[in-house]
DNA sequence: GTATCCCGCCACGGC
DNA sequence: GCCGTGGCGGGATAC
């Protein structure tokens, strides 16, 4: 199911010239994006997926896709249906840390430990051992508690299905490790490179490396997404006829929301679409990932081990 | 042609 | 039965 309405709405400018739908509009990387710059500021509380999904412009759906990568890496915890809270880039050294913990501890442990424990073979660990949050976690385990500097993708889903791998597992898993890359890269943990050996496409770990200086200008390169001004991704979606469709349609379905949109803090401004920027050079606007970086940088001092 | 990944269907569990 | 949640894979877009 899904109790969205807001991704068919188009939001263009009576200036505007018709817009044509790129994927990288709806990329969970900008959505990533645009949601910090709703959220990352003082006084956030409680963070509605419903008033999130609106403001932002897209699905409910895509909605638990974000929140359930950055719970993994701490930023949001999850309080209640439908509730999120916001604790902040701060708390990534700590979530990073306790996934370090949490792997020493797991090693320590036999197979029969985890087999006797009746919780951990239940239906319910069944989903969640497929759930992206997991596959979060053990995606940045990877470069924790390994040696290893590049990953690829296909690689780490092949690590991660170990024995149940099949070609259709594999897929699956490298999709979803594809969703979880784009978050991780939009927060700078991690950055889309090439394998030096072998050019295949890979990621490398920045984490608090980034901040010290030598990856300090990362994130201006990093990505070639474009993180602009805009703060939503409404707009346009696959499919779409109304991306072609005449402005002053647009209009008219620009003027449509749905009941109560006001009272959740809708607010038309945000639904302005800019220029369109296709250059490859990003512009990360006002949640520039140094910022984040600096909030990573007060809070990880003190950290042992290995370099998070 | 391959890599990437958006999109929404639908299963599941709680109420 | 309804609703929140989220796994999953089809297929569109990027390269």
């Amino acid at each position: 199911m899904d109790n969205s309405y807001s991704s068919s709405s188009p939001q263009l400018s009576d200036s505007a010239p018709p817009q044509i739908y790129s994927r990288k509009d709806k990329s969970l990387g900008l959505l990533c994006s645009n949601f910090f710059k709703l959220f990352n500021r003082e006084g956030t509380g409680m963070i509605g997926l419903d008033v999130a999904a609106n403001k932002l412009g897209v699905q409910r759906r895509r909605m638990y896709d974000v929140v359930n990568i950055l719970e993994s890496v701490g930023i949001v915890a999850r309080r209640a249906k439908n509730q999120y809270s916001w604790k902040g880039f701060k708390e990534i050294p700590r979530a990073l840390k306790e996934l370090m913990a949490l792997n020493e501890k797991e090693n320590g442990r036999s197979e029969t430990d985890i087999e006797n424990n009746p919780l951990e073979s239940s239906k319910t660990d069944c989903r969640r051992d497929k759930s992206l949050a997991l596959l979060t976690e053990n995606f940045i385990k990877l470069f924790l508690c390994s040696d290893v500097e590049y990953v690829l993708l296909e690689d780490a889903a092949k690590e991660m299905l170990g024995d149940s791998q099949n070609s259709t597992a594999l897929t699956t898993k490298t999709r979803r490790l594809y969703d979880i890359a784009n978050v991780l890269s939009c927060l700078n943990l991690i950055k889309k490179t090439n394998h030096p050996e072998n050019r295949k496409t890979a990621y490398r770990w920045l984490g608090c490396k980034a901040i010290t200086g030598s990856e300090g200008s990362l994130d201006q390169n990093a990505s070639e997404r474009i993180f602009g001004a805009e703060i939503t991704n409404y707009s346009l979606k696959r499919n779409n006829p109304d991306s072609l469709m005449d402005p002053r349609l647009q209009k008219k379905a620009r003027m449509y929301h749905k009941p109560g949109d006001l009272e959740n803090g809708y607010n038309d401004n945000i639904l302005e679409h800019p220029p369109r920027n296709r250059s490859k050079a990003i512009d990360f606007g006002p949640f520039a990932p140094n910022k984040i970086l600096e909030h990573i940088n007060k809070s990880s001092s003190g950290l042992e081990d290995k370099e998070l």
